[in-house]
DNA sequence: CGGATGACGTTAA
DNA sequence: CTTAACGCCATCC
């Protein structure tokens, strides 16, 4: 059964890396599924992003913080679509609550959609160099 | 195996 | 602005 573990491994190495990418967007930027995608070494597989961000653990229902002293807070509300636009539908609750948590972080929300070349996070040199080891 | 679906992207009309 | 088409791939039926 190698080829099943062997697979499951890969599945939680790109799982890994997207969670990385979007962990380290910083407050007050946002970044695109496709823009994560590249970032985390799978270009062209936007769609995985959204797909692993969908299958993600417990770990972005941060509740019940007094017993998880080191959680990991997964800032899957700085992902939006290549356009600006919020990835869920206009008055859903995960929409509204991402909304609510970008204008926490200084980040304007204007008709269920962000001004990409305002808040568009470009990752400097370090980050790419350090973090991404590119 | 094939069809449909999805927290997507880009280009074209 | 909207619609449509194609690409790309995991997952479900």
């Amino acid at each position: 059964m190698q080829s099943a573990k062997q697979a499951k491994q890969a599945k939680h190495a790109q799982h890994a890396a997207i969670f990385k990418v979007v962990n380290l967007i910083p407050e007050g930027k946002v970044a695109s599924y496709g823009q994560i995608a590249d970032l985390a070494g799978l270009p062209g597989r936007a769609r995985l992003v959204g797909k692993a961000l969908s299958m993600a653990p417990e770990e972005i229902t941060d509740k019940t913080a007094d017993s998880a002293p080191e959680q990991k807070p997964l800032n899957w509300h700085r992902v939006l679509r290549a356009n600006g636009q919020i990835a869920f539908a206009k008055g859903s609750e995960q929409a509204k609550e991402q909304i609510g948590l970008l204008q926490q972080e200084n980040v304007a929300v204007f008709n269920h959609r962000v001004n990409i070349k305002e808040f568009g996070w470009q990752p400097d040199m370090h980050t790419l160099l350090h973090d991404l080891s590119f």
